[in-house]
DNA sequence: GTTTCGAATGAAACCGGTTTCTCAATCACT
DNA sequence: AGTGATTGAGAAACCGGTTTCATTCGAAAC
């Protein structure tokens, strides 16, 4: 007759002749237990396969060592998110812990609770904490702070009227400064004409602006950027601002796209009127997604430190819970990643050939 | 003096006036509960913001709605398995289940358990069920077997000296089929001289090979495709590809890339050498990855329905679990995509402008 | 040789739910 | 009105660990 798989505690204590209590020491590395004791039961728990049951250690400890990555309303398709969600993955492979990957979809003005949210938020002990990547809104945030659950948040994304960066629990990179870094270096390359392709009326691309404007000091007029709105993509606005481009600023030499996508959109504009980048106008994306990895030209764009923002987000995350107390937020630098849509600005001006 | 935060059942139950046993059963909707007495706990769980504790809920009910994604030895910013992951969250956001998303790093020849193992694998209960996405190899599917526990393989990338797909626990795509119907569409554009550019020691690659083979019919010779091995990157073999092509099949009129990212080296060596695509040859890839997206030529590619796969996986998980037997494989099609990248032949040939 | 202390171990309580069993109250039907 | 079936609700066991507390035992201290 065969016997009963091992599969709990008692099933060892009773092999080993020993109680529960010490098989839990072993399981836990105290130190009060004799070597010989030890060693037996482990022998026990190898023959076996014991696990032990995740569950009830939880129960008892109180807690989980799993956070969730809850990306709101974007597509982890988009490798920007998947690699903030990799840094996010490496730490906690680094620590120990699990990452729960989750996505939502939900409105500006949507209430909370609802049936959209996920069932690991509704419940308790789940998760030790919550990661909020992608884009959000505000009343996301307030029903998340009801929650009394430790969270930190990707800041850049945030849907406010306001400039200024998320001020607490979140970890953000200086949209501004990369910008301003790539106009200096746009008219270090003897550029005077630069424009500025975007959508101003979120707050992200506007910050980029903001960058871009200072940079520019007093050659940005306010109708130096083509600012196009409610575009159902980034790669349709750019190749939409493209004939205004032309028609508005013919003297423009370089263009700072508000980020990748639009400047591929923007090469595929230019392409069409025969507008060759870099010898007959320089372009600047900002991002460096995957995507544009094969472009050619390739693209030279400011690189934003994706897995690094994951790492941070969850390191944060990490100390909030044991500060328990809000942290100031994390603002990282970008880099730009010079190659080859760039030239030195050489007497010419956009034009249809 | 500020009241205890309700925090579990008891405290309801004292609240309410009623048994945990009640409370329990608002919980989870069981219908014998007078409806008065079921809204004067709900009213209290309400304004209570109660939630139950999800680790004292698994532990009775023995298991977990929870599954765990596994990327072996790939990196989740490659779209090709986000994708596939975003089909698996998919899937379990219909069902209302999770889904924690690891990776993991192993040679072919990697002894399990060991200390790379996530921790999740090693305790019993975190999980239902591991989809097992990436490159994988048989020791590790060894190790996996003995935890018994239920698993779905991604099964186009598991390496084996066979070509045949796995037979159980798995879903994979159709490679030989998706290859044949590219190398056929190529065929009747007038193409008679069709180069296979790949890695013929991967058995993935070589399948998509078969697959252009069997498509050539006797046009095809042994020498017939370009076969280099051990490149570091897809995209640096196509580059590599390029001077091969021209003189060993110098009359090549098409060409059918292993990949996509191979098609982008390709495209990049072609460029180099003045051959114009599709004017002086025509190109298939393979995949339809996100970041060919942005190509110029547009890319003409066999789509692998990366979501679909993700999404059978997590659906076949759950059945095996049901039916606590190894079910039948599932075998995905695929879709040619015609962009760009192809012309009808006319009397050309690959040469050097 | 007794006292004292720390190490090794077991018994039992506990974590926060679910579920079975039991029982009282209500309802349907003759 | 009497009987059996059904419904509503509580007591207690249970899930599988961890941890506190008490106890035993041997070694060191006096």
């Amino acid at each position: 007759m065969k016997k009963r798989a091992i599969r709990t505690v008692y099933d060892i204590a009773e092999a080993a002749g020993v109680s529960v209590a010490t098989v839990s020491r072993v399981l836990n590395k105290h130190p009060n237990v004799s070597a010989k004791t030890r060693e037996r039961v482990l022998e026990f728990m190898r023959e076996s396969e014991f696990r032990p049951n995740a569950n009830a250690r939880r129960l008892v400890a109180g807690g989980t060592e799993q956070a969730c990555f809850l990306l709101s309303n974007r597509h982890v398709a988009h490798s920007f998110h998947s690699r903030i969600l990799m840094g996010v993955e490496d730490y906690f492979q680094h620590v120990g812990g699990h990452v729960v990957f989750t996505t939502i979809e939900y409105g500006p003005d949507a209430e909370f609770p609802n049936d959209a949210l996920p069932r690991i938020i509704r419940q308790r002990g789940d998760i030790n904490g919550l990661l909020l990547a992608g884009v959000n809104h505000p009343c996301f945030l307030k029903y998340v702070d009801r929650l009394h659950i430790p969270y930190v948040l990707f800041g850049n994304n945030l849907v406010t009227g306001l400039l200024e960066l998320p001020k607490k629990n979140s970890v953000s990179f200086d949209e501004v400064a990369g910008a301003h870094h790539a106009t200096v270096f746009l008219s270090e390359l003897g550029h005077r004409r630069i424009t500025f392709i975007g959508d101003l009326s979120k707050p992200w691309y506007r910050r980029r602006y903001e960058g871009y404007r200072t940079a520019m000091g007093t050659r940005a007029s306010p109708e130096s950027a083509i600012d196009i709105r409610n575009e159902e993509s980034a790669f349709e606005l750019g190749r939409k601002a493209v004939p205004l481009l032309v028609a508005k600023h013919p003297d423009t030499t370089a263009v700072l796209a508000q980020d990748d996508e639009t400047a591929c959109g923007i090469l595929d504009g230019f392409r069409r009127l025969g507008i060759r980048v870099p010898q007959d106008i320089s372009i600047v994306g900002y991002d460096d997604i995957t995507e544009i990895q094969y472009l050619h030209p390739a693209l030279t764009t400011v690189r934003v430190p994706k897995e690094k923002i994951g790492w941070s987000m969850a390191e944060l995350l990490s100390r909030t819970r044991e500060g328990r107390h809000a942290l100031m937020p994390e603002v990282i630098g970008t880099e730009l990643i010079v190659r080859d849509s760039c030239a030195k600005f050489m007497v010419k001006s956009v034009s249809v050939k």
